[in-house]
DNA sequence: TGCCTTTGTGTAAAATTTACGCATTTTTTG
DNA sequence: CAAAAAATGCGTAAATTTTACACAAAGGCA
């Protein structure tokens, strides 16, 4: 990472940094809160600040005797967000999409940088004894995004422009929803109705009737239903019916 | 753009060279075919093949008598690719959105290059008498998309991986389609039910019944209504109708 | 045990979507 | 130029979907 803070020295064509960062959506099932993972900066610029992970992408050139690249390998941005993520978080995530690029001049104080925005979906363990990274915390979503939108102009919360990538993912995450069956990704493989509704809700901060809510989801067929030791009942996504749905179906029958 | 064609000597750092491309879409009403803009690349690599418009961004790095790089300026990704578009087509594109990055690894066979793809809607002028744009041409979209489709495995169509940029867009466009206005930005001002329900069609690859497309979007509010001459009747967008049933209206109610 | 909350199951009214009918004007074509 | 064909404007009725709300049973808690 320091490698790049400093100039390229003797490069004529000069070509800017390229990073990627990611948004970790996850969802707290003991609090029902929709939640970040940030990172703690440890260094310059922005130390102390919190950050979205992320890092510069791989390149491994190699050099002939006279100094001559004859070889060059790089790493797509998708692997690089995913390195990054494993890297900086200890999560292996799956679900990642990507989100946008951002590249204004001079949103990295160090060197012409423009970084390549993703989101992710993860489950939170309930049990999360001290975490493998340092420094990385999960945070409400409303807090950050309240943080965001109640400070003075020209402020920032987090470093770089990351509180501009932060709400641009939580907006195409809502409306994502839309379209896939982003919501269960957020969920551990079993679920009660009160929790998927919960998720929803938190997601697109809109409170829903729970009977009509239930009947929408169940009506649209793509779930599983799953009797558990008490009367409640608990449901799984159903991916085959799912497909069958996006295909057939009114996807709008899944827009609250 | 031949600069980036060279390995980057010296540089121990290696960065990837980074591009945008534009897919630019147009609706042709005297066929009523939604139709893609292609340059017919002059130059190596790919030579002869069609491509979408783009190139490398722009940095100018100023150097000291040492040849130490002392202050760097660079236009953003977007205005690259409006630059880019504005030098190949002669479009002054004000519809322009972000698609997403492709960089897979060998997608340029010159060097690491990284594009960010954009798509952008433009009305195509009526009388069109020689291109500014030599080798700039418009094709109909769905004939580009059946060809990419139908290719024997392994082929390509466009230059580089325009294939899946182009198709990627196209699926962008349907589901954006949902959110925004965007049907409107691609016809001109007035404009006739029929062709907005054309347009939608040949949007959406869909057939909508007449008198029921036409309720739907008078329903909504968002259009303003102009008599002509004959009994025909013409439509403009309301900009301000139109923001206020994004806000309070069933976005739903626009999906077909 | 009694009270409150959560969960499962409905039902009726309102709103929306869908599927057409028909008279009139405009365009096409022999 | 006139007849045929296609396009346009203005409807209505049935089917479907959405919304609003009632109530009983099960589980949690003082």
């Amino acid at each position: 990472m320091e490698n790049h803070e400093k100039p390229n020295f003797g490069y004529i064509y000069p070509r800017p940094a390229v990073t990627t960062d990611c948004v970790i959506f996850g969802f707290d099932m003991t609090d029902e809160l929709l939640k970040v993972l940030l990172i703690e900066r440890g260094i310059e610029p922005f130390k102390g600040r919190y950050a979205l992970p992320g890092g510069f992408i791989k390149i491994e050139a190699k050099t002939n005797q006279y100094g001559l690249v004859v070889e060059e390998k790089n790493e797509s941005l998708l692997e690089c967000a995913k390195r990054e993520l494993k890297e900086e978080t200890g999560f292996d995530v799956q679900n990642i999409y990507e989100l946008g690029t951002w590249s204004t001049p001079g949103r990295d104080p160090r060197c012409i940088t423009i970084t390549d925005a993703y989101y992710a979906l993860v489950t939170i363990q309930p049990v999360r004894g001290g975490d493998d990274a340092a420094d990385a915390k999960w945070v409400p979503l409303y807090q950050v995004l309240n943080t965001i939108k109640n400070l003075p102009d020209g402020m920032r919360f987090l470093a770089f422009d990351h509180d501009e990538i932060i709400t641009a993912a939580h907006i195409r995450l809502q409306q994502q929803l839309c379209f896939e069956p982003l919501a269960f990704k957020l969920l551990p493989k079993r679920f009660s109705m009160t929790t998927l509704q919960k998720l929803y809700e938190a997601i697109l901060e809109k409170n829903f009737d729970r009977r009509n809510f239930a009947r929408k989801m169940l009506d649209s067929g793509i779930l599983d239903v799953f009797p558990t030791e008490s009367r409640n009942i608990n449901y799984q996504l159903n991916l085959e019916k799912y497909e069958e749905f996006k295909r057939t179906g009114r996807l709008s029958n899944l827009i609250f």
